[in-house]
RNA sequence: GGGGCUGUGGAUUAGUCGCAGAUCGUUCGCUUGGCAUGCGAAAGGCCGGGGGUUCAAUUCCCCCCAGCUCCA
């Protein structure tokens, strides 16, 4: 048994030990009172529990020959969906269970797992090791659930969710208190007597589970090939000295809703059983009406389409209407709306929840699946063109479920406006895809390289390329293993990556340090002993100093003198950082003194953070949850789901809803509550930073506003934030907006940097603060203008002066950096840069005899000579640019045609030579450019290059004069 | 958490180390009794931002910003 390496193995190994001894590890007392009998399966092997002397196979699909629940149904009591929940309440609540209210089925509180994903997640993790008190010692929950493995086969096989309740029986005791024999009973109780279902019906399996280096055994329960559920009896853990009886032992047992309800009413198939009343509005809308018998009939050889292993999913058809013996397209057109009923049935109820407890649908993370389902609805609507709301079919689940799940129609409204905004997205993204796949079409074929390529990075489908290939009467060749392309291309470039593990540092023996910053964040020194010392680092009994957690950043300060700049957190002690070799040693009792500006600095801005997340939350509606968040002393940044860009305008009344907030003075309340006291007084909610570990938790309050499990340190009272400034915001994904802002002195720091910037504008631009905007709007219209104007030569006066007097009553900033496209640090560079080439643009133009006057132009083009029956102008400059002789070269080409230019400059950088010809010069000459100024320029050790009418080039020896490059032009063209 | 793609006049976009193009829309003129249309012309580009390489960058490299997308 030591030897298991893994819990696999450990599972394996253990169903053989238990299966050996099964009275010291099973209720066979309590089996064989009910009358059951052990048996040993022909089929598989594996022992199992009967009332039936001739049974010989166990209750396995497999073993029994697939599903029977539909002919005959063996249950006597028949229940709805909200039913089986009573009935289990009804048979468990007097056996001493609580019954609890459902967790969020995204899963706050679980570092582990972003969903929840069975009824058990609701008491992972620190329940299960036992840091956390459970709610009671027997517990019984209805606990909604995702799982997002299947989603293809959803609507397909009648059996599958993408969100399922699970009902929980949960118990955790210590050992002496641990009753296998009842607990069994417990659930065999609500089978039989609950459900109705005769004994003779019921197969119990042995089996056994491991996971997370526990493990136990298990009694599985079957009923006409349905495994209706699994109690687990988690009792042992693993140590390197071999197993060992837990301190908290667990019962896991968890029982699918659905599939239960299903079992109990015998419908067609498990959809019609448990949302009923979706399903006829659903039906009544659509016209479509369900033919049992063929989706009874389909859904026993749906199993053969199952996306996940099929990649012809057309030969798949055709294998299943052989078996059906129907026409493939008959059996398609009869089929599929049936499944698309089921399945938007299906995602809408998961949508609810989810969105409800606070997902939205995205492009990474877990919202990517709520956008996948959501995605997969609405083109089941499209493609029978159905008149049909999600947001509706959401209304119904809710009021469906509403004497269970009462909660989920609280936000109807957001789940609305979030369904509104996915949908617009995902008709864009599509209307996108066509134009691209027109694109592609008209060029050419399409190569599985580029299939793949325009899956991966526009999720464009090999079936709309399908479909538009049809339109353009093309046929495209997908390969029959598209999607295991797609994953090896991704495994080639994942695998670069590695991730980087956090070096942990090597303390042995059980060190604490008793943490002295949760009740005041003023007081910043404190007397501790010294516990450890290894190199720099040092471990203390006690101290003030806060480690960087929870997205907080470490305290500096110092150690008897000694400065330390990093503090970090290491199970239960803390380690001091210090930048040389403490002078002090073990057991020596030392003064721990934390930088109070700092420390102010980072409370203002944790404190501020609670404020604006409330604000947030206020103004954007209750679906803004924290996703994210990071205090540092120069910033805070808060990351919030919200489904679209936050707007200026409701970015401005979050800054002044979080600053009402500041100026009401309210009174912080800080302490620290029994885990499940904490959850039951504030709802799940508080876990706003994610995970928080341990039995009694700190509860951070501003009374009225917010209330937040957290560690950091915090405020005594609102009004000590100061002002609290938002500087941006930043869709970082879909469906999370990052908000960055500052709080205290950091906003008045902030405040003296704008300002700065402010000044240097004013002086450069001459006008007020105020007008800044309006003078910065105007340079760049004029900027632009004179621009042209160098160009055609032609300029209107008034683009000489800046004259704008116009005031905007916005933040001067931000509308700068809008306006100029530009980050904020940047703006005094850009506004200069601005100023310059305008300055540059006036000087040019208004010097007299210019270069951009018609008649220097005109002038110039006299000069020209005549050379081979076309005008040749050769002419040498001094200090203009490139960009001037190019300016020059095209008004001389606009005005004069054909005609060749050879323009020399001497400047800072040397001689340019730009040479330009019309533009069928080259056929009658045979003349090219751009070979001739290259030629010309390497005679000079120059470089230099372009094309048959154009040619650009450099001379940067000093000894050289534009006078010699004429001479060798001229050369070259033999004049 | 890990990848991928895209950013060019108001809209849709082509393009390339070498003078920024097209279509639609807009404005003006003509055609017409008027409209749809037809013909002609014009205006409209910080080639997302910053830095680098280069004789020369919208194009190549790096960083950022914005949007889209796939996988776990």
């Amino acid at each position: 048994m030591k030897d298991a390496t893994n819990d696999k193995e450990l599972k394996k190994i253990f169903k053989i030990i238990a299966s050996k001894n099964p009275d010291n590890y099973f209720p066979t007392q309590e089996l064989r009172q009910l009358g059951y009998m052990r048996k040993h399966c022909d089929c598989c092997g594996n022992y199992f529990w009967t009332m039936l002397k001739e049974r010989t196979v166990c209750g396995e699909p497999v073993c029994s020959g697939g599903f029977q629940v539909t002919t005959n149904n063996p249950a006597k009591v028949k229940l709805s969906f909200v039913g089986v929940w009573q009935k289990f309440v009804e048979i468990l609540e007097p056996r001493g269970y609580l019954p609890i209210k459902r967790y969020p089925c995204v899963a706050r509180w679980n570092p582990t797992s972003e969903f929840t994903i069975a009824s058990i997640s609701a008491f992972q993790p620190y329940v299960i090791t036992g840091e956390v008190e459970p709610p009671a010692k027997k517990i019984i929950i209805p606990q909604f659930c995702l799982r997002f493995n299947d989603i293809e086969n959803v609507g397909l096989t009648g059996s599958h969710n993408t969100g399922f309740v699970m009902i929980g029986q949960h118990v955790f005791v210590q050992p002496e208190e641990w009753n296998q024999g009842e607990l069994f009973l417990d659930i065999h109780a609500f089978i039989h007597e609950g459900i109705g279902l005769p004994k003779e019906e019921i197969t119990i399996h042995e089996d056994s589970w491991a996971g997370g280096g526990s493990f136990g055994c298990s009694l599985e329960f079957f009923s006409r090939g349905v495994e209706l559920f699994n109690q687990v009896y988690t009792m042992f853990e693993q140590t390197p000295e071999g197993p060992q009886e837990l301190k908290l032992k667990v019962l896991d047992m968890g029982l699918g809703q659905e599939r239960v309800t299903w079992f109990s009413q015998g419908t067609p198939n498990m959809y019609e059983a448990i949302f009923p009343y979706v399903l006829t509005k659903l039906k009544d809308l659509t016209k479509i009406k369900i033919d049992f018998d063929l989706y009874d009939e389909f859904s026993r050889y749906s199993a053969y389409l199952n996306m996940d292993e099929v990649d012809d999913m057309d030969a798949a058809w055709d294998r299943v209407s052989a078996e059906l013996k129907m026409d493939k397209k008959d059996l398609q057109e009869k089929v599929m709306p049936m499944t698309a009923i089921y399945s938007i049935a299906d995602h809408t109820r998961t949508l609810l929840f989810a969105i409800n407890d606070g997902k939205l649908p995205s492009n990474v993370g877990g919202g990517y699946n709520l956008r996948v389902i959501l995605r997969r609805a609405i083109s089941f609507i499209d493609k029978f063109g159905w008149e049909l709301d999600l947001s509706e079919v959401c209304r119904w689940h809710a009021e469906e479920l509403k004497d269970l799940f009462p909660e989920v129609s609280e936000r109807l409204d957001d789940v609305k406006k979030i369904l509104i905004v996915e949908k617009e997205k995902y008709y864009a993204t599509k209307k996108k895809a066509s134009k691209i796949l027109e694109k592609l079409f008209t060029k050419g074929d399409i190569s599985t390289e580029t299939l793949i390529e325009i899956y991966d990075s526009r999720g464009i489908n090999p079936e709309m390329v399908k479909e538009t290939a049809k339109k353009f009467g093309r046929t495209v060749r997908i390969p029959d293993n598209f999607y295991s392309l797609v994953v090896e291309r991704h495994e080639k470039k994942e695998q670069l990556d590695t991730a980087q593990e956090e070096t942990k540092i090597d303390f042995n023996g059980d060190l604490e340090t008793k943490s002295l910053y949760y009740n005041d964040y003023t007081k910043t020194t404190n007397k501790a002993k010294v516990l450890k010392i290894v190199d720099n680092k040092v471990i203390l009994d006690q101290s003030v100093a806060y480690p960087t957690s929870g997205g907080q950043l470490h305290d500096i300060g110092t150690i008897n003198g000694q400065k330390f700049n990093n503090v970090i957190k290491q199970g239960n002690y803390i380690i001091h950082i210090l930048s040389e070799k403490p002078k002090f040693k073990e057991g020596d009792v030392v003064k721990v003194e934390v930088d109070k500006e700092w420390r102010t600095q980072l409370s203002q801005h944790h404190t501020a953070t609670h404020i604006v997340n409330a604000a947030a939350r206020s103004i954007l509606g209750a679906h803004v949850n924290q996703a994210g968040a990071k205090k540092t002393v120069k910033h805070s940044t808060l990351d919030i789901t919200h489904y679209k860009q936050i707007t200026r305008k409701d970015l401005l009344k979050i800054e002044n809803k979080a600053n009402e907030i500041v100026k009401k003075a309210i009174e912080m309340k800080l302490s620290f509550l029994p885990r499940t006291e904490a959850e039951q007084k504030y709802g799940m909610t508080i876990y706003q930073g994610g995970a928080v570990p341990g039995k009694n938790i700190r509860i951070v309050e501003i009374p009225g506003v917010d209330v937040e499990a957290c560690g950091g340190t915090h405020l005594n009272n609102t009004s000590e934030a100061g002002r609290i400034k938002l500087i941006k915001s930043q869709k970082i994904q879909d469906g999370i907006v990052r908000l960055t802002f500052t709080a205290g002195s950091a906003t008045k720091e902030l405040e003296v940097e704008d300002s700065l910037i402010l000044s240097q504008l004013e002086s450069l631009l001459e006008v007020s603060q105020s007008k800044i905007v309006g003078r910065v709007e105007e340079l760049l219209d004029k900027w632009k203008n004179l621009n042209k104007a160098i160009q055609t030569g032609k300029f209107n006066e008034s683009d000489m002066v800046l004259k704008s007097t116009k005031m905007v009553e916005v933040e001067l900033l931000t509308e700068l950096s809008r306006i100029l496209n530009t980050k904020k640090e940047d703006i005094p560079k850009k506004v200069k840069k601005l100023f310059k080439e305008w300055n540059d643009a006036k000087t040019k133009l208004k010097n007299v005899g210019n270069l951009l006057s018609d008649e220097y132009v005109s002038d110039l083009i006299k000069k020209a000579v005549l050379y081979k029956d076309v005008k040749l102008l050769i002419n040498s400059f001094e200090d203009i640019t490139l960009k001037d002789l190019q300016n020059l070269s095209k008004r001389v080409h606009k005005k004069e045609e054909p005609i060749i230019t050879l323009f020399v400059d001497k400047n800072k950088k040397g001689i340019e030579v730009l040479g330009m010809a019309s533009k069928d010069i080259f056929n009658k000459l045979n003349l090219n450019i751009g070979n001739l100024v290259k030629e010309v320029v390497e005679h000079f050790e120059g470089k230099g290059g372009g094309r048959a009418d154009y040619g650009q080039g450099l001379v940067d020896k000093k000894e050289t004069s534009s006078l010699n490059v004429i001479t060798k032009l001229k050369e070259k063209l033999n004049i």
